[in-house]
RNA sequence: GGGAGCUUAGCUCAGCUGGUUCAGAGCACCUGCCUUACAAGCAGGGGGUCACAAGUUCGAAUCUUGUAGCUCCCA
């Protein structure tokens, strides 16, 4: 060995090329675009919330996103992928307010301006780490390009929507019962709504019915609510209660007297078929009591304690103290029936964490019908296409039983709503500016929901309209199932109504990242790894590309950090490959018009295989099954070019003639760039230092910006394919002869070939590649007496081991060759022998077939005879 | 209650519009190798009634129906 080949190390260390090739891509502004000439492809990143950091979901997103980028940047497309994130209102003003208030201050103290200020800081400083982290992975994005949901121009976007559907009457405002967060002392809308199986009770209460010495018994989950309730109610074919219709209940601490009335909605089988009625707390009592004209009575604050509406005893207890002092109230006076424990289902709030209360109050909705029909429809004419395609279900059931849209948030981090009442007329005014006598009039208080903003990403990322015209609609939206109506139902949605387009063609489903055991990766688990650490330990490369290898379409993915052996052994081979290249070019000259200079079947079958594994990964590319891709681009690597074609060129590389071994060197390198090439955007930096590697590169070069290869089919050969074929079954074989019979690779064999079929130039590979010292073959070999045989296709391998040779396990390996043989000729013999087969199968089924039947049972026969004449 | 998906080797999963990649890959396991690219490696090997049952068919892991179990979404 030269110094200069102990430059390379025998292992692959990411962390010595991975910020070096990252700066370098920044540097020569790579990933930049900018409207062209060329074809645009453009892909909106799903904004990561800009309080968050990284985790294992983000890895496999922005993986398989880069990799569509990437790939599409090298074919010559004009890309674009705009990177940023969303200002997650509820999240971020979560944060800062419990920031503020570790400090000792309340946001209410200080006020909507200065509150906004500390939330900018609060951005400022924890915002930019999402983003950090994402260019550790190596993504592909234009980082000039980086978008904020408050971003002025962004912010103005959304204003702008705002008003553009106010004036359409598709905005209105409205007195609903709304999902209440009484953590943030805010409205949410349905999606943001989680239902947790909790154990609970059931209490039966007894209500005094008026006028009457019975008791109604009604069952309930929540019993502080009784304090709101406004009627019992029934089934109307319920006989245990229609006599009490038309009687009233003297409810009991309230005192108050309600209605007893039946209703339809009620079911029988709950509980005692009776129910309390609570219109102003629970969305069917709600209903129920817009039908019987019932009383509301709301019980809670904001903030879900009790308000004066409940008798005074009762007032400002917190929701479950209320629940303890009812119950106790009803136990002391002797009206608890019974208490059951019970198991449902209750609405959390995604990110207060905190039970919503249906709760009564004056909230902003969008009208969700009419807007869903363009987008329902650009799904339906297949403008825009799901991977998997199974979500189409999902997304129609969502989008043909949509619902108004609660767009308003108690919040001050977000857009504020663009409507202002005149503190005189109360008249109302919504425009993107406001009024000119702005004294005159208050802005509504409430902001948007972030969804009303990260709705309009598509677009609205782009500031101008040449750009918008230019990028615009996006092509491939990646995103995980789980935000399908969130944010892809509604993107569609603003898509067709602001921009009259569809706001990508294409949108990838990608799995959801579980741990080993099964389990959703979350923080209070503790089970998700910071991507960061796994980077730092296997490499960028090696996570992304465990974790496509992992992540086939539309299945969870069970991830645990040691799977990314998997990806850092592979980054290994390729750099090893790499390194043995390099390590010839150091002895031997690269000349690049020898690239097709003394060709054989075994450069033109890894060409064959090269062009092959082209074409199948452009179908798999076009069917989005990136999972398969990486399997493609596995096995051609590892199993073709390193496995085979390596070992092969070995035998010319240390041959004598220089224009031979130069011709042989170049072209393997010229093939291994075609490697790097298809493995660069799974693997972005090992390949791009090797590529820089392989060649002497102009300042600005990268493999980002190289062409793509293309498959020609002209030269997939399958006649280098057969000839190949025979090589590694007869060296198989022979290995296997001396796997079974325990000779070491450091003892050379003498092997007998009775061939018609096999000629020198394969010979020659198959001496190499199985250690053969001597090899003769033609169609008058004879069988040397004590030997080990094969057969492989039509040749008759025999390997004479005098003195070596156990006869009992050369026998049992014959037979086993030959039972196994057999029992796939009977199967085939079966269906021969059947008519019906012979007669109804396709004409070239048969054939193949009947050709397997002589093959084979040819094969079996000389077997047999081995054996039998084994002495 | 409605919907979607899953069940193939010890584990994690590929297997398309039924018939040559039909029973596969990786990991794990067993055996032999420091063969001058790679021990993060090389070579060989063992291991599965394709959840169960019926049906369609000349032919089913693959299509249909049913059953069981698991997961997720919606109400």
């Amino acid at each position: 060995m030269t110094n200069k080949q102990k430059e390379i190390p025998k292992t692959y260390d990411p962390s010595k090329t991975e910020d070096k090739w990252h700066k370098y891509w920044l540097d020569k502004k790579i990933f930049s675009s900018e409207p062209n000439e060329k074809p645009p492809f453009t892909i909106a990143i799903p904004p990561p919330n800009v309080t968050g950091m990284l985790t294992m979901g983000h890895i496999l997103n922005n993986t398989i996103q880069d990799v569509f980028i990437r790939l599409k940047r090298m074919q010559g497309y004009n890309t674009c992928w705009v990177p940023g994130t969303d200002h997650a209102s509820i999240a971020t003003e979560t944060k800062v307010t419990k920031f503020l208030v570790e400090k000792g201050i309340s946001k209410y103290d200080i006020g909507r301006e200065e509150f906004l200020k500390h939330c900018w800081q609060w951005k400022e400083q924890y915002g930019g780490i999402i983003i950090q982290q994402l260019k550790k992975l190596g993504v592909s994005c234009d980082w000039e390009r980086e978008r904020f949901t408050m971003d002025d121009d962004y912010y103005r976007e959304v204003i702008k929507a705002f008003v553009e559907l106010y004036n359409d009457r598709k905005i209105y405002r409205g007195y609903r019962m709304v999902n209440w967060d009484p953590a943030n002392k805010s409205a949410i809308s349905d999606e943001e709504v989680l239902y947790k199986t909790v154990n609970g009770k059931l209490w039966y209460f007894r209500y005094p019915v008026m006028d009457s010495d019975e008791h109604i018994i009604v069952a309930t989950t929540r019993p502080e609510t009784m304090l709101g309730d406004t009627g019992v109610a029934f089934n109307p074919n319920d006989e245990r209660y229609k006599h009490l219709i038309g009687k009233k209940v003297k409810l009991p601490i309230a005192e108050r007297e309600i209605p007893i009335f039946a209703d339809e909605y009620v079911d029988m089988e709950f509980g005692t078929g009776a129910v309390k009625v609570t219109p102003a707390h629970d969305i069917n009592d709600y209903d129920m009591g817009t039908r019987h004209k019932l009383e509301i009575v709301n019980i809670f604050k904001d903030d879900a304690s009790t308000n004066d509406n409940v008798p005074e005893s009762f007032r400002n207890l917190d929701r479950y103290d209320a629940r303890k002092r009812v119950v106790q109230w009803f136990e002391d006076n002797n009206l608890v029936e019974k208490i059951e424990d019970y198991q449902n289902k209750v609405g959390y709030s995604e990110r207060g964490n905190v039970p919503i209360e249906p709760y009564l109050s004056e909230q902003w909705f969008m009208k969700m019908d009419e807007l869903a029909k363009p987008a329902i429809d650009a799904v339906k004419d297949g403008k825009i296409k799901f991977y998997p395609q199974h979500w189409e279900k999902t997304f129609f059931h969502w989008m043909n039983n949509i619902k108004d849209w609660c767009i308003s948030r108690q919040l001050w981090w977000g857009h504020r709503i663009p409507v202002w009442y005149h503190k005189k007329t109360n008249q109302v005014y919504c425009t993107v500016e406001p009024p000119n006598d702005l004294d005159n009039w208050i802005q509504d208080e409430d902001v948007l929901d972030t969804w009303a903003s990260s709705w309009l990403w598509a677009h609205a990322i782009f500031p101008t309209k040449k750009e918008q015209d230019y990028y615009y609609p996006t092509n491939t939206l990646v995103t995980a199932p789980d935000i399908i109506f969130f944010w892809v139902a509604r993107m569609i949605i603003a898509g067709m109504y602001f921009k009259k387009d569809i706001p990508f063609s294409d949108v990838y489903f990608t799995s959801v990242i579980r741990d080993i055991q099964g389990r959703k990766m979350s923080k209070s688990l503790g089970n998700s790894p910071d991507p960061l650490d796994v980077i730092r330990d296997y490499g960028a490369d090696a996570l992304r590309f465990t974790a496509l290898y992992l992540a086939p379409l539309g299945q969870d993915v069970l991830f645990s950090t040691d799977e990314c052996e998997h990806g850092r052994n592979f980054a290994n081979k390729i750099w090893n490959a790499g390194r043995f290249l390099l390590m010839n070019a150091e002895n031997i000259s690269v000349d690049e018009k020898l690239k097709d200079a003394h060709k054989d079947f075994a450069d033109e079958w890894i060409i064959s295989r090269c062009n092959e594994t082209l074409k199948n990964l452009d179908e798999a590319y076009k069917n989005f099954e990136v999972n398969n891709a990486t399997k493609i681009i596995y096995s051609f690597v590892w199993n073709d070019f390193c496995d085979w074609y390596v070992e092969m060129i070995k035998s010319r590389l240390y041959a004598e003639d220089e224009e031979l071994k130069s011709a042989v060197l170049t072209r393997a390198l010229s093939i291994f760039e075609g490697l790097l090439k298809i493995v660069h955007p799974f693997m972005p930096f090992i390949t791009e230092e090797l590529w820089q590697l392989t060649h002497k590169r102009r300042d600005g070069e990268s493999i980002s910006i190289s062409e793509y290869p293309k498959a020609d089919k002209s030269l997939i050969k399958p006649s280098a394919d057969a000839e190949m074929e025979t090589v590694q079954n007869v060296v198989t074989a022979l290995r296997n002869i001396r796997g079974e019979m325990n000779i070491p690779p450091s003892k050379k064999i003498t092997v007998r070939m009775k061939s018609s079929e096999v000629q020198n130039h394969q010979v020659e590979y198959i001496k190499k590649l199985a250690k053969v010292e001597e090899l003769s073959f033609g169609e008058k070999i004879e069988k040397p007496k004590a030997c080990a045989s094969a057969v492989v296709k039509s040749s008759e391998i025999y390997v004479p081991l005098e003195g070596l040779i156990d006869l009992n396990v050369e026998r049992k390996r014959l037979q086993k060759e030959i039972t196994r043989l057999e029992s796939s000729l009977a199967g085939i013999e079966k269906k021969l022998s059947n008519e019906k087969f012979v007669n109804n199968a396709p004409e070239d089924v048969v054939e193949r077939e009947r050709s397997k039947q002589k093959d084979w049972s040819e094969n079996v026969t000389k077997l047999k005879e081995i054996l039998t004449n084994l002495n």
